[in-house]
DNA sequence: GGGGCCATCCCCCTTAAGTTGGAGGACGCG
DNA sequence: CGCGTCCTCCAACTTAAGGGGGATGGCCCC
């Protein structure tokens, strides 16, 4: 953002951390702290006025923390926002990360890393700490599809215009509705439904609409 | 596994990536390749017959790719998979980690970041390139939560009752089975349900089923 | 050119869903 | 206590859903 120099805030609820982190990064060269925040409204204010390129942000802090202030932050299309914590807890880390964070770091970080990570996060890159990132990557693996199973083993047995309908029952169109959106009569709606329930294995519409959704299908 | 050298399985369509790699590989010390395999379904049986550490993966292989073999291996407790390839598309990037993958680099990585990729992975902790980190965030912090709004308005308006029922549509269950599940009578769910479809502006249980997931009441 | 698959439509029937309008009992609160 | 809210239930009605047949025409492939 400001050429060569990154800007940098630091936001943290111990004076003695700020003073740590200021004369350690005075030795990059390449940064600069631009400001201190003790809490996470002063963090949120002092980035506006100071447009920093890189918010440096302890997770705990009293009042509004860490994870709040991020997300104020993020809100506003601020600074990149490198969340710096001592735990690596699930509920710290995922907060963080979905308030918008950049990055993600312990504070057992060697000075290198942290430079190096500052120096990303400004570039517009990801950081995620090493041993976070298992964490990470476990729940994106989990999040999308329950299991092993979960495939639509009848996908390859419906028609395409039982697929259709498929869709439709999971926007939770009504026989009618679907009738009209692919001009065709009610009975011929209900055959196909009546096909759909069958190969899907479901007894309802309603199942058959969640089926359609839990496999993406809408 | 092996104590302290790191067997790996390497994965590649093009014989002279391959024997890249095996000379790179060679120059760590503490890794070992046990074997190669030119296309997925080689690398899942050599995965199976030799127990590597780690599977060097590349993504785009012929026949069975790089994807779909990593999902099969992780599907069956087999070896951490360290998927290695030239794109950074999000196609490839995400299908790569929703199938379980461990790692994800680009071939443009230097050598010693290679290795220590392998050794953290080999380690169980997660690898995720710099450059597609940050495209991971972003479908991190955007997946939860579509937005700002969304917000179940209607909540507060809901008595428990009238919640039960709604959480009970929302896995698609029927008047009857509701009344079961309740121990009340048909008439009394019919009550609730139309109180709950004039609460939530729907207007059939289907589309209250699809409010009740999408505000995650399921 | 005959068979199979698909999409389309029809009739009849049973059951579930949803509306309307009411009514009684339990509970809490001023 | 009186009032309001909630939960419970009922009856009668209209509409939608789903099953069980059966029929037609188009299309592709052997």
């Amino acid at each position: 953002m400001s050429g060569t120099v990154i800007r940098v805030l630091i936001a943290d609820d111990h004076a003695s951390v700020r003073a740590g982190l200021l004369l350690l990064l005075g030795m990059a060269g390449d940064i600069e702290v631009v400001g201190e925040a003790a809490d996470g409204a002063l963090a949120v204010a002092q980035e506006r006025a100071l447009r920093p390129d890189v918010v440096l942000m302890d997770a705990r802090m009293p009042g509004v923390d860490g994870v709040e202030a991020t997300r104020r932050i993020v809100a506003n299309a601020g600074a990149d926002v490198l969340m710096l914590t001592t735990f690596d807890l699930d509920e710290i880390v995922f907060g963080a990360l979905k308030a918008g964070a950049a990055g993600f770091l312990l504070k057992t970080v060697e000075p290198q890393d942290l430079f190096t990570a500052i120096r990303r996060v400004a570039a517009g890159d990801g950081v995620v700490a090493p041993e976070v990132t298992r964490q990470v990557l476990r729940r994106f693996a989990a999040a999308p599809e329950p299991g092993p199973e979960a495939r639509p083993a009848y996908a390859h047995d419906l028609t395409p215009r039982e697929t259709d309908v498929l869709v439709a029952l999971g926007q939770g169109k009504s026989n009618a509705q679907i009738a009209q959106e692919f001009v065709i009569s009610l009975a011929t709606v209900k055959s196909h439904v009546s096909s759909v329930l069958a190969k899907t294995g479901t007894s309802s519409r309603m199942q058959a609409a969640i089926e359609a959704r839990r496999v993406g299908l809408v």
